[in-house]
DNA sequence: TGAAATGTTGGGGCG
DNA sequence: ACGCCCCAACATTTC
């Protein structure tokens, strides 16, 4: 007799999804269902990489849940209203979702709670996305860690979680009354254009990419990580970690039978940053407003729009720092390494808010993540937790000729360089003829002369006075 | 999950 | 043979 509706937001898989199986087991008429919320679709930080994948997701989503007899309910509109008028449709004995920790997602769901709760129908949340929430790794004092190294020792020490099963058949289908949206063929029905699809979505698609990164990629990760061109150098999750198309639960499973020590190592680590800055997002909201040391929101940043626009375009003159922008810009996508240069780049050497780049990434990236992205800029911008010291500035040269040292990234998405010899490659402005022919602009900085100008920026913010140039 | 500036050392050219 | 200087190469410090 019993109905309880599962609310799917970024748990988009059938199997090891805790909400969804407890709803399961417990009812004998569940209803999926999902939520276009316009307040997130119409978001400026919400761009069309990511619709396309979630909307991918939700089609693979519906497949998986037909084939077992389910069957995916789409709903539009403000949550809370939406959840009430379906638990009155469908007579529903409760309202089962696994928890999100951004801002809006904890107060859109108090308000779902709280209209739950008034209209006599019981909400319950599960920890689902995370090993450890919110507070449950906290310091001797009973703090939560702002240091990443005994973070991550304390979290490594928490007993390894279990999968959860995947969910059965259909007990008793949904009657067809219950009507649904239908999934809009394209993003474009949800007001973003269409962009490529160059991340295969679904939960089947993120199985197969854990498989092949098990296979060929973690056990050479420690080193393979930070080449931008190697294919399988990193695990490329980062989209089904986002929409939960994989639980980090299966991936944890699956690493203690994998060889190689140094790389698995390694990898873990990664998710366990991914899970600090959710924690730090979760225990210090701030950080999405600002930066999380207050003093450093006094930073004067001089750099200009049009710097602006030619780090957002590709166009700065520094081979790897467009590179990596265009690959993003076309892609959705970037290396993990490359974010960390272009970030570097913006705020240290264009003396651009962390913010803007902060911005610009959330509505580019398939994966853009509040927490991740935040934590990844106010770590490179040096105003955040266990942040690199704001004097640790990264040269878009040096940098370059490390990790890209044959120059094939960079060729691949900067044409003009294409026939600049390798040792050159990353300062073509050294080759004043071939530059002038390639139309490739020079830099628009010059690395040493902006450097000495940040710290000159921190060293003010720090002082409390005023200047910074 | 830096880079640049500064300091130190030691080999070799040379008077 | 010896001292002096230059300057890699490496180490340490500073930002």
């Amino acid at each position: 007799m019993k109905t309880i509706i599962h609310w799917f937001r970024r748990d988009l898989r059938v199997s090891d999804n805790t909400a969804l199986h407890e709803a399961w087991e417990r009812s004998e008429t569940l209803v999926p269902v999902f939520i276009w919320d316009d307040a997130i679709l119409r978001s400026p930080d919400v761009g069309p990489a990511r619709v396309a994948f979630l909307l991918r997701s939700l089609e693979a989503l519906s497949k998986n849940l037909e084939s077992l007899g389910h069957r995916l309910i789409v709903r539009r509109g403000e949550p809370a209203e939406q959840l009430v008028l379906l638990a009155r449709q469908v007579v529903a004995s409760g309202v089962f979702t696994n928890r999100d920790y951004e801002p809006y997602a904890v107060r859109r769901d108090r308000k779902v709670a709280e209209a739950l709760y008034a209209a006599g129908v019981p909400f319950e949340s599960f920890k689902d996305s995370v090993v450890a929430e919110g507070r449950e790794v906290l310091t001797g004092a009973k703090q939560p860690y702002t240091v990443f190294t005994p973070y991550s020792k304390a979290w490594r020490s928490r007993p390894m979680p279990v999968p959860i099963p995947r969910i059965g058949a259909a007990k008793r289908p949904i009657p067809t009354a219950i009507e649904s949206l239908s999934l809009p063929s394209d993003p474009s029905d949800l007001g973003h254009v269409v962009s490529q699809d160059l991340f295969p979505a679904g939960e089947h698609a993120a199985q197969q990419a854990l498989k092949a990164f098990l296979v060929d990629g973690v056990a050479g990760y420690d080193t393979g990580r930070n080449i931008p061109s190697l294919p399988s150098g990193t695990s490329r999750l980062s989209p089904h970690l986002r929409f939960g198309t994989v639980n980090i639960r299966t991936i944890l499973s699956k690493l203690p039978s994998v060889a190689g020590g140094a790389g698995v190592r390694t990898w873990e680590t990664e998710l366990i940053w991914r899970e600090f800055y959710i924690q730090i997002l979760a225990n210090f909201p701030h950080v999405a407003e600002g930066c999380f040391r207050p003093e450093y929101d006094r930073l004067e940043w001089s750099g200009t729009d049009e710097q602006f626009q030619a780090w957002c375009t590709g166009h700065t003159g520094f081979p790897i720092v467009d590179a990596a922008m265009r690959c993003l810009n076309a892609t959705g996508w970037m290396h993990n390494r490359l974010r960390m240069i272009v970030s570097m780049f913006l705020t240290k050497d264009l003396l651009i808010s962390w913010q803007r780049g902060e911005r610009y990434f959330m509505r580019q990236l398939v994966d853009g993540d509040l927490a991740a992205n935040n934590g990844g800029w106010q770590w490179s911008a040096g105003t955040g937790t266990d942040a690199a010291p704001y004097f640790r500035i990264f040269n878009p040269v040096s940098q370059g000729e490390k990790f890209d040292p044959a120059g094939s990234f960079v060729r691949q998405w900067v044409p003009e360089l294409r026939d600049v010899p390798a040792d050159r490659v990353h300062r073509p402005w050294e080759n004043p003829l071939l530059l002038g022919r390639s139309g490739y602009p020079a830099p628009i900085v010059d690395h040493a002369h902006q450097r000495e100008r940040c710290l000159a920026m921190f060293k003010a913010a720090r002082s409390g006075m005023a200047g910074g140039s």
